[in-house]
DNA sequence: TGTACATCAGTGAACGCGCGTTCACTGATGTAC
DNA sequence: TGTACATCAGTGAACGCGCGTTCACTGATGTAC
């Protein structure tokens, strides 16, 4: 068949422009899914902006679905180094909190795009685990030194119980149900808020959702940290 | 012009017909928005499950936009219904949040149409603002009698000052900001729990979402009811 | 350095599709005398 | 009760549009001898 040139690690001038058009794509994609929304995507837009003819694109994307998947894997690549950016090698919570606010504002549709109402007709592929894993991996680390056992309510204590039954046996490493539901509380109730800010939800209220996120992020961080112990 | 007989208020058979019409039309809207999402949302489509033409809809909707308001409308009237309904006529916190739950896993899509990433090239119209005013208000009802002074952070305490700084002045009923702040505490940390699941982001994890937010709602009503008072 | 060949980016035409929406028209239903 | 007329639901054809995607082709770029 063909000569094995591909595996080569080094760069060839051919594959250093496919990257870079490739780049420009992936822009333009991100320009169009931050105005329009991800279900707006259209190849024969993005072509049109770039000045190429639409059948063009195939040449570096199998089709539609390939790119949405590469700009959802990228939000989640990107979100793991926002997160791995912070305070090495020891984040707290409250720095990874503003970390997922900013990185969220940053732009919008992009966190939208990963934790928003999915993408209808687009099912997520399997690389993004690894990453999303990576992400709560990071986040149950800010989460080992922190019991919260003395104000636990009966239903926390009962779901840390059932946590603990059904924790999936995917994972390499065990994980302390207290901690993960840390984890899952920090995220939930971060995402309540900043969504709904990101939706609109809170425009027309006339107050600072910045505020009520730091409020929600101290309550997070005192109820488990500053009663007991 | 026409003479004037649209204003009576006893339906002939006509109008009765248009409105039996109108309903069938929203209900394979529902439907097809139960299916694909609200962005897929095709008049077309809808007419040719009824056994309809396209322009067929056109006597009973303007447009697209009009369908999709009255969509919007409806899931809000909905939604202020269930809440309405809740253990009159004085609901708790824990039967508002139950009510949300069920009404929201009943039709999941109609939930992210409200609350979820907002529809593209969609404004939701003026009439909305009055129902959804009238949920927070039932929400503020239920968030009356909680003070939760004894916990609070230094955060929360200026985030409540931040609140009664810049109250809207729309509202009639002045409105405590600590019972203000208490409802979008309630609505944040439900929705994100919520929205997730929803989302499917759960899925996978091998947990079941209605003990985390079982977890999450007594948390939220032990902190402020539980431990001071 | 020069020629022969392979690779590959990009084009233009074309496919079938479904969309929202308009328009002139038919035929049934209701209303007025 | 019967006839004349107005109302209005629904049709079929047509509009222009943009979409994803395929295909045969051109022309430039890189590679091998």
């Amino acid at each position: 068949m063909a000569e094995s040139s591909a595996e080569s690690s080094a760069k060839s001038p051919r594959e250093r422009y496919r990257a870079q058009v490739r780049a420009e794509i992936k822009g333009h994609a991100r320009e169009q899914i931050a105005t329009a929304g991800a279900s707006a995507l259209s190849l024969n837009a993005i072509a049109k902006r770039m000045g190429l003819s639409g059948p063009a694109l195939y040449r570096y994307y199998a089709n539609r679905d390939e790119l949405i998947t590469e700009l959802v894997t990228d939000a989640y690549r990107s979100l793991a180094d926002a997160f791995r950016a912070v305070d090495p090698p020891r984040p707290d919570l409250a720095a990874l909190a503003h970390a997922l606010r900013d990185w969220a504002l940053e732009d919008p549709q992009r966190y939208l795009l990963i934790y928003g109402t999915p993408v209808p007709g687009y099912r997520a592929p399997d690389d993004v685990t690894a990453v999303s894993d990576e992400i709560l991996g990071i986040l149950l680390g800010a989460c080992r030194a922190a019991p919260a056992d003395g104000t636990r309510t009966a239903l926390e204590a009962r779901f840390e119980a059932h946590l603990e039954e059904h924790l999936r046996p995917a994972g390499d490493r065990t994980v302390a149900p207290a901690a993960l539901h840390r984890a899952l509380t920090f995220w939930t109730r971060l995402h309540g808020v900043l969504s709904l800010e990101l939706a609109g939800h809170f425009s027309g209220m006339g107050f600072d959702p910045a505020l009520l996120f730091a409020a929600e992020l101290e309550n997070l961080l005192g109820g488990a940290e500053g009663t007991a112990a």
